[in-house]
DNA sequence: ATATATACCTTGCATTGCAATGTAGTGAGT
DNA sequence: ACTCACTACATTGCAATGCAAGGTATATAT
């Protein structure tokens, strides 16, 4: 049970909120993360995950120039992106739920 | 973004507390785990989880006769599994304060 | 006998997080 | 010019795990 596991399914919508709050690329998006307290965030997850979200249509992007550096690629939610992000809330909202109840009604009552 | 991606090493922790809580047998665990609120508990995620558990010596089984079908194997919590549990309760608890402080900061301020 | 509920297990697949690796632009120091 | 560090995006291959589908077997009732 390893901590990496426990993200799966539930940094996409930590994504997609950050992205409905001001448009972001991706190395932006790591280092973002790591400060809300997700420790480690690889390279390797974040870009192939925006990718597969552009596929979807739940993020457009546009290349800017910048001055430290090459190009970046910059996302923004559309509308299909904002449905899955409020899809997202709903369930989170419900798994803390389940998942507290039992946490409170199994770790204290034996 | 499936709803059953969010559970992975998850539900983990929520079986080592019903577990620790009281012994019980994996029919019975998906019948629990249904009753607080996880919808549709798949005996293939069940008996696996189950039985990878205790190759880890985090639970330990013992078979018993049953009056209303076959035996039924019942796990308890080992001192691996009870210090796994409370591993677990830390890590939920960062995940939870991180991912609702980016659903705030991300959702509301836009 | 047949049906239903109980109870456990296995196989194969899909998803996704991540380490490792590669490529390339920009600027500062030497 | 050369090197180094930082920035920035991308790909490959692997590992973990949830689950549908299918299988086996026991107990009880009709």
């Amino acid at each position: 049970m390893s901590s990496t596991q426990m993200l799966k399914g539930i940094i996409d919508g930590c994504v997609l909120a950050i992205i409905k709050n001001k448009e972001v690329y991706g190395y932006e998006l790591a280092e973002k993360l790591e400060a809300y307290g997700f420790e480690s965030f690889s390279e390797g997850t974040i870009y192939p995950m925006l990718m597969r979200m552009q596929r979807e249509e739940l993020v457009s992007a546009t290349f800017k120039k910048s001055t430290a550096g090459p190009r970046r690629k910059y996302y923004s939610l559309t509308q299909k992106g904002e449905k899955e992000l409020q899809h997202f809330i709903t369930r989170w909202e419900q798994l803390q739920q389940s998942v507290n109840q039992v946490l409170q009604n199994g770790v204290n009552s034996s």
